[in-house]
DNA sequence: GCATTAACAGCCG
DNA sequence: CGGCTGTTAATGC
């Protein structure tokens, strides 16, 4: 159990809601806290929660079955997540692994259910959601040639800001470049050129502990 | 060759 | 001081 006041900063969609239903959601959601390195959940659990993202870093991926790791999108603070597993009562089908501490707010299936058979408000959210996550993976199958390691970089950070999936991001992205490295599959070294190349081509300036965005529209297009 | 790891000096907070 | 950054040297595939 929540108070309303902290639902509404930490779940961007929840200010749509009627008051009732922002009671119900407030009953249905706990916090727990991840250390850095832990799983959240892993490929093949039963989930309980639809799970939303209050602070830290996470990695959606897996591991193939040659041993190698691959990211699928990093999610930042402020995402909402789980929903496909949720509705469909089946397993997950990626790992989610903590970058860094996390603290994560889990919503019982119960309570996630109640909002989607009786909100308008939520149903609007789930849709606009399912729909920017599927024009995400457009992009993904139409890109399906192998892009140079910037742009694999230019694109993880484009999906991070997400103005759709993360409202409240704006142009700025508190993360160091181990960790975008972790997120693109690059080492701490790859990543700190990849991002000098995107940089010079005036689309993010880096700083100290972060990077900020100038043109998003361009990171997610960038290619070479 | 290329990318990744290791190592280190400089810088920022 | 501690963590992050940018660079170079060594190492592995």
């Amino acid at each position: 159990m929540i108070s309303e006041d902290y639902l509404v900063k930490i779940a961007f969609w929840a200010s749509d809601l009627t008051a009732d239903e922002r009671a119900r959601a407030c009953k249905g959601i706990t916090e727990k806290t991840l250390t850095k390195g832990s799983y959240l959940c892993h490929r093949g659990d039963r989930v309980e929660y639809w799970m939303g993202l209050v602070s830290g870093l996470l990695r959606l991926g897996t591991v193939t079955n040659m041993g190698k790791a691959v990211t699928m999108a990093g999610l930042p603070p402020g995402e909402w997540f789980g929903e496909g597993s949720v509705l469909k009562n089946e397993p997950r089908r990626y790992d989610l692994l903590a970058l860094r501490e996390c603290r994560v707010a889990l919503m019982q299936r119960v309570t996630f259910l109640w909002l989607f058979e009786n909100s308008v408000a939520f149903n609007r959210f789930l849709v606009r959601q399912f729909n920017e996550r599927l024009g995400q993976f457009i992009g993904l199958v139409e890109n399906d040639r192998a892009l140079e390691a910037p742009a694999r970089l230019a694109r993880g950070i484009a999906w991070l800001l997400n103005p759709v999936l993360n409202p409240g991001a704006g142009d700025y992205l508190a993360i160091n470049q181990e960790e975008i490295g972790l997120l693109s599959g690059l080492s701490r070294q790859a990543a700190n050129r990849a991002l000098q190349v995107l940089e010079k081509r005036g689309l993010i300036t880096i700083e100290h502990g972060g990077i900020r965005v100038r043109d998003r529209d361009g990171l997610q297009t960038f290619e070479d």
